[in-house]
DNA sequence: TTAAGCCTTACGGAATTCCGTAAGGCTTTG
DNA sequence: CAAAGCCTTACGGAATTCCGTAAGGCTTAA
């Protein structure tokens, strides 16, 4: 069972339920922050004293306001702790719905959880607690399928970014031309239409502007 | 003082201090839904039994799960609100930051306070519900500038519908065609590009790609 | 080493978007 | 009524995107 467990979660005055039930599942001490930062420093302190968290329970989007953070969302946050060789489990609790985020979650920052944000997510974390405490992964049925293979679409660094210089105004010539400058490759005009052509059909998008469209709502990019 | 107040919001889990603050406040009756169309039956009910409701406090967003639901967000439960001539407030409550979107509920909606979740919305909720009682409107300061004038674009319905279909994937042409199959006007391919043109020119946007993408972060689409 | 396969690039033409000009119609105003 | 102003539409040319073909280079496998 979690003993020691750590919260980031901006809105805190929603958390008194998850409190409550991580204390019935035998947790002992609950460290709550409302800021990525905090949330940092709180970690790195516990493992400098070799009293470490042995659970993160972290929200993804934290608002920002005046008080100026290094770690600006949940995914800097835990991107930062999986720095470190701790056996730290980590659950993610969130109203991301989008499945390439969360898909993404899961593939690149190897979290343990995700527990989708709704009516039911109380029930959906005790699970989540639970499965995880025998090791193996949990996600919320609302966004599972995130995790289905035919969901999985190849999609390279470098079709992101195209699509995000894409989606910031620039016309084919422009992306070819900072490719070139910045040594990214394929940088042709040609190439680069080659990559959004198998984009739009990957995508079942009619034209440039509807690629775009459908990557965003995705949450692609 | 708010006396009866009615609060639809999915995540029922998280309404503890918002109950808490009401009552301290002098509310007598609370009653939570975690459906707009729950809401909408209390919210008739009261009225049929001539003891109304004078406050709801909404949210925008409602997972849709297995109940079939007719009313499937916070602003469709307003609106139908709105359709009854009886004196109720309603205070939005919601993590919604599109301004557009924050915008369009005070203009077209007519609600009467905006509190953007936060970590200090238990605050802006107080300054809320204290501000609509004296009749006047709300909005946290976070999102205030969606009511400032010079964000106050003029966009017509035309507008939205035309980049609704752009990002769709169709072309000029396709457009033109089904404005004039659907007796919108203006229709011809020469108008349109003109629309989109202004409207890349509002937007500062380069190209129609962009525009779209502009946009959709905006909320606007 | 040679053949096959894949990737990158070049090129050209069709389609579409972008942009300026101008004609015709409708409304407003004096 | 006439003039002015705005909106819609047409048209044409430049720029860009879309799409097919093909050449050249690099890697892999026999």
């Amino acid at each position: 069972m979690f003993k020691k467990v750590l919260i980031a979660e901006d809105l805190g005055w929603n958390t008194k339920k998850i409190e409550q039930q991580l204390f019935e599942k035998g947790a002992e001490e609950i460290v709550i922050t409302e800021y990525c930062d905090d949330a940092h420093l709180k970690f790195l302190k516990a493992l400098r004293d070799e009293n470490p968290f042995d659970l993160l329970i972290a929200d993804l989007s934290f608002e920002q306001d005046h008080r100026e953070q290094t770690l600006k969302e949940g995914s800097d946050l835990i991107a930062k702790i999986r720095e470190y060789p701790t056996p730290i489990k980590i659950i993610v609790f969130s109203m991301e719905e989008r499945l390439q985020r969360i898909r993404s979650l899961f593939e690149e920052q190897n979290i343990d959880a995700y527990v989708f944000k709704s009516r039911t997510s109380l029930e959906d974390l005790s699970s989540a607690l639970e499965t995880v405490e025998h090791n193996k992964r949990f996600i919320s049925p609302q966004v599972a399928a995130a995790l289905d293979k035919r969901q999985s679409l190849d999609i390279e660094n470098y079709d992101i970014l195209l699509l995000k210089k894409l989606s910031d105004g620039c016309s084919n010539k422009e992306i070819s031309d900072e490719f070139k400058k910045n040594a990214i490759r394929p940088s042709s005009i040609s190439s680069i239409e080659k990559r959004l052509n198998r984009l739009r059909i990957l995508f079942k998008a009619n034209n440039a502007v509807h690629l775009v469209a459908v990557v965003k709502d995705l949450g692609l990019i």
